[in-house]
DNA sequence: GCCCATCTATACCGCACGTTACGAATGTGT
DNA sequence: ACACATTCGTAACGTGCGGTATAGATGGGC
């Protein structure tokens, strides 16, 4: 049987080029001509590659979490509680200050939305909410590991590093630099555990 | 001179309604039939009344500062540093998770965007480092009344409290309760001032 | 060398967006 | 009661959106 004629770009390149546009710009806010433009390619090898802009869009964002997004994952796998808050705040502050596009994709992907993006809204919320269950458990079992005072609530510590690593996001969607993001980490640090 | 036939609906009343839309979809979010239907009038009004799209948005963004937003400047006249903090992370908490539209207008208003509002997620930035300014002057002062450890930086704590309101602010959008947000609240001023 | 599945590019679709002309309706000032 | 300034609703404008039909270009398989 024929094959066809192979395609004449890289999906991969193309999708990394679409991941820059969605970060910088939200779902909303990217239209497929930014898409196209970057990615450089037309609308219909868009179509074809991707499907559509949706499905073009949660593409990016595993993406994003194998990528840009890694430490989150690396983080987790310190043996100690302590290095596991110390290594997601730093290489937040890091990883939130690139220059060309600064924030978090999870965040400001689309917060607030028009109806038309309610499932991706939907969808971010709740890929959020799974990052915080993930260190909730790391917590747990740090709990069952002596690792954490024994009185302290894992829920609870997960939801405030979370909280703090998504105002990192909004800082660094403001401007804010590397060193500022870091003095926040430090600052965290310097009260963990709590008494 | 005549004065014409007088306006059939109340400015204040039809910009509170606008308001609540902004904040549920955000700036690009929300449509002009969102904005018209929810202020139960027509779009010709609409321009007539409050210009365009962008200048009722800043209206909006200013009656949300004296309203729901103002715990942020009765924090700011507590006598005390510990009282200014105790005070705004607690009315966040209450302010973040009103139940028809949580979250912050500042931060989710239009954190990331399309080109046509880039000056709206400008402005938004704008408003976002001016509370951070006052609050780092307002801890400014608190070092001069020693009423903060001496080796204290004004900056750093200002920036921790605001990137913690902020993440309050994305929890909240992500279904967070009042009590969670209390609880981030609680564990904050368990380890304030810092060491 | 031919076939044909697949990709590429132009051009277009229907729709929703923010915005505005226009004429009818309305209450005030004289 | 008349004139007029202003608001009202309808209906439309131009533009850009996400998405697609269609026709031509391309190269692998036999």
């Amino acid at each position: 049987m024929a094959m066809g004629r192979p395609r004449e770009f890289s999906c991969e390149k193309a999708l990394d080029q679409a991941l820059q546009v969605f970060w910088r710009k939200g779902y909303e806010g990217a239209s497929m001509a930014d898409l196209t433009e970057a990615m450089g390619i037309t609308k219909p090898s868009l179509y074809a590659a991707f499907g559509n802009k949706e499905e073009l869009f949660r593409k990016a964002l595993d993406r994003y979490a194998d990528g840009p997004g890694g430490y989150y994952r690396e983080a987790l796998n310190k043996p100690t509680a302590r290095e596991v808050v110390t290594h997601v705040l730093y290489q937040a502050a890091e990883a939130l200050t690139h220059p060309d596009n600064p924030g978090c994709l999870a965040v400001q992907g689309a917060l607030s939305c028009g109806d038309a993006a309610e499932t991706i809204k939907q969808e971010l919320m709740a890929r959020r909410a799974k990052s915080e269950t993930e260190l909730r458990e790391r917590f747990e079992r740090a709990l069952a590991e002596n690792d954490l005072p024994a009185g302290a609530d894992a829920a609870d510590l997960a939801r405030y590093i979370t909280a703090l690593l998504q105002g990192m996001a909004v800082q660094a969607a403001g401007g804010a630099t590397h060193a500022q993001l870091r003095g926040i980490a430090e600052m965290t640090l310097r009260n963990w555990p709590p008494a």
